[in-house]
DNA sequence: CATCCAGTATATA
DNA sequence: TATATACTGGATG
């Protein structure tokens, strides 16, 4: 996928659980990456080179917070998610959707999106999320209850669902 | 139970 | 154009 985003400024989110990147366009948040290793590359991130960035900012990591607290997120930043194709929207539309602990499988996921066979396509569209946590990519299932993949890593499925499921499995 | 296969949207070589 | 994916349900051995 070509992401032509154009990204202005890349902050770091401190949670208990590491430290997050979030990546701004002009148009909202880009894109959020998981702590260390892939973006540890993070040269030097732009520090908040606008009053509007601080805003959306701010939002993200309350967000961010609430979403490793198991709390229901209060107000996201706009999303930027111009690099998304029209499938791929209409599944992080109903990843969005998916309340607080709650699961889906891919293949319900696919009948949601009106593909009922795309469910291997649906696995590609939330491989492609740029903002997982926030876009629960992680709450979505193999419909044999097998965890299927994560793209910052199964621990960090494994991790979230615990946290808001209490106990998986 | 282990494989295989088609159907599907995207990405990558 | 071919192949590989965060898949799934059905067919086959």
């Amino acid at each position: 996928m070509s992401r032509t985003q154009k990204i202005v400024a890349r902050v770091p989110v401190k949670t208990e659980h590491g430290n997050f990147i979030a990546h701004y366009s002009e148009a909202g948040l880009a894109q959020l990456d998981f702590p260390s290793s892939r973006s540890a590359k993070q040269s030097t991130p732009d520090s908040v080179s606008s009053a509007q960035i601080g805003k959306w900012h701010k939002q993200t990591s309350a967000a961010l917070e609430q979403a490793l607290a198991n709390k229901s997120i209060a107000a996201l930043p706009p999303l930027d998610l111009e690099g998304g194709t029209e499938f791929q929207r209409k599944v992080w539309g109903v990843l969005r959707k998916i309340t607080n602990g709650r699961t889906i499988t891919y293949s319900e996921l696919a009948v949601r999106v009106g593909k009922p066979k795309a469910a291997r396509a649906v696995g590609s569209a939330c491989g492609a999320n740029p903002i997982p946590v926030l876009i629960p990519c992680h709450r979505v299932l193999a419909s044999n209850g097998k965890l299927g993949g994560f793209s910052g890593g199964l621990d960090w499925k494994e991790r979230l669902l615990t946290l808001e499921k209490g106990t998986l499995l």
